[in-house]
DNA sequence: CTGAAAGCGCTAACAT
DNA sequence: ATGTTAGCGCTTTCAG
């Protein structure tokens, strides 16, 4: 690998001025830093980080922190951070925390302190107060998607507010007879997600003078197969049966029309079907759905966190993203 | 950040000893080690990555090449290697090499000379020439999955082979004629995948002393759109129709089959179809297919670049990754 | 088995 | 604007 010294001798400076020259720090004439350019340019030469990361204590290297890797929402949102941060030059280093605890445990004791990283970034983990604790103490800036933390800077969005939207969508196309599928309390690690949404779903039936139906509350794993079982229950029981399924997720509302497809049902003549999360397939499906835009959600994490490594500029501690409801073919009058 | 000097002081011994005993390297004494081991853990020391990796040369960080995140295959076999260099106590750098071209020749001309990285596991990527020895010049170990590229020591799977053995699978039930998604010669930039196993395919029908039909012959982007259309112009058209489909992957088996059932045909038994890779929906749709264990294939790499950074031992150029043929409901005989 | 000390390749004062 | 130089925090000879 050719050094810094090759450098400065073939442009005949010194090294000092090469690495204001390539860093952009520091005065340096134009007539040098073209110099350097060139020399570095033809020797193929480029920093060292792991001398510069010593030396400046900056390793332009994010750290990012998913729970999955293998599911669309975290990978989509990792993709948004990704892209975002590697036009900025930046590297990305990934840590996956998944199930196995020991792993969990690791990357916080151990992994995060090796002085990898100038800041990280949490996709939507929940934190518990020693964690919190160990990120704080990294002395970086951290920043969480998915949240709240009280003591972190967090991006969320607000679960109850997306879910009133869709379930106000299906009140407003004239249905009554509203079944949720989600709101799973085995499943709910991640910042009480289902629970939020499913407050969100009673607010809205509520706000519309409703009182809810027990029956249609259908526990699920916000999976596409999880969706199917909940909807074939929903719809198969006998008794009163739902005009219309919030499904907390977009996969499981693909699972809930292939149910209702399978059951005989026609979507959205016979049964309204909505979703949440903007879901790659959704459009296949016509699904309707609230969208929360995950890879803007991941390139809005991306920018804040280089923002802030820019100018120490401090920010509100935490902020609203952004959703939408998206009207296609899966929603319809009573 | 504690240093190794405060760890040093707390056990009473040099930096020297500290560093020895807490990397394993050379000769330390039972009651030194177990003393270094007290302070440092007392103290919450963790040795700085940037000082380490500067003095010794290793980084205990492995990059990893990704063409898409936010593709089931590909961050499926990500998370097999993130979860098997985590464990081995590896960080690993991500590089997602999309689109954009832009961002690609930086990854290739700068983010890898960063010397950030030990290693480098390249999922799926077809190299071109200069990025292959851009690659050879980094001096490191790497492993690509997916290939075969005759300079880089690769792990492939035998698409031509899968191919073969999925529709093998359907010509011993009875079906002769067989149709084929996928075959994009347009998509054909990952290795020529799609040619591959239309490849497979055509050797197998050949085996069989069937002639293929052209008409039998659907191009297709691997997507369940794009499965979707595919099997509705082979199914909708007038003239002869297949029993049987077999798509280049387990998406578009799955768009096939939701193609299938909206025209009105039941599957399996007015129609088999059979997929390629494993994918987590498969079990849902209750898809034959021929399972190519993308997690494996990240661990195995994971294990092999962990192996030769250990004992510099050399390895034969490329072997081949497993696959197995998974019945389950949507295949049947004629 | 252990300590002293010389770097690893760069950056950032501090001079000039 | 540029050069000199002292580290950054470890690892690794080299002695002992």
């Amino acid at each position: 690998m050719v050094s810094i010294d090759e450098v400065a001798k073939l442009a005949g400076v010194s090294t000092a001025t090469v690495s204001r020259a390539l860093s952009g720090r520091g005065h340096v004439s134009p007539a040098s830093r073209e110099r350097v350019r060139t020399a570095a340019e033809a020797l193929g030469y480029v920093v060292s980080s792991r001398a510069s990361s010593l030396a400046s204590g900056r390793t332009r290297n994010i750290g990012v922190i998913v729970p999955f890797l293998d599911r669309w929402f975290f990978s989509t949102v990792l993709s948004g951070v990704s892209s975002a941060l590697m036009r900025a030059g930046y590297d990305i280093t990934l840590y996956n925390i998944t199930a196995d605890a020991d792993v969990r445990r690791e990357v916080f004791a151990t992994f995060l302190r090796r002085q990898r990283v100038d800041a990280v970034i949490a996709v939507s983990i929940e934190l518990d107060e020693s964690e919190t604790q160990l990120l704080l103490e990294l002395g970086l800036p951290v920043i969480a998607i998915g949240g709240p933390n009280p003591r972190l800077r967090t991006l969320t969005v607000d679960d109850t507010a997306v879910a009133r939207l869709a379930t106000a969508h299906l009140l407003g196309l004239g249905h009554r007879d509203i079944a949720h599928i989600g709101a799973n309390p085995e499943f709910d690690l991640d910042f009480h997600i289902p629970t939020q949404r499913r407050l969100g779903f009673e607010q809205a039936l509520a706000d519309a003078g409703i009182t809810p139906n027990p029956a249609f509350l259908e526990p699920a794993d916000f999976t596409v197969d999880g969706g199917f079982r909940a909807a074939k229950q929903l719809l198969g029981r006998p008794g009163p049966r739902p005009t219309a399924i919030f499904a907390a997720s977009d996969e499981m509302a693909i699972g809930a029309i292939l149910a209702a497809r399978d059951l005989g049902f026609r979507v959205p003549q016979d049964l309204s079907i909505i979703g949440i999360d903007g879901h790659e397939l959704g459009e296949f499906f016509q699904l309707s759905t609230v969208d929360q835009f995950p890879i803007a959600q991941g390139e809005r994490a991306a920018h804040e966190v280089l923002a802030r490594l820019d100018q120490d500029r401090e920010m509100s501690a935490a902020s609203e993203l952004p959703f939408e409801l998206i009207v296609r073919g899966t929603t319809a009058r009573v």
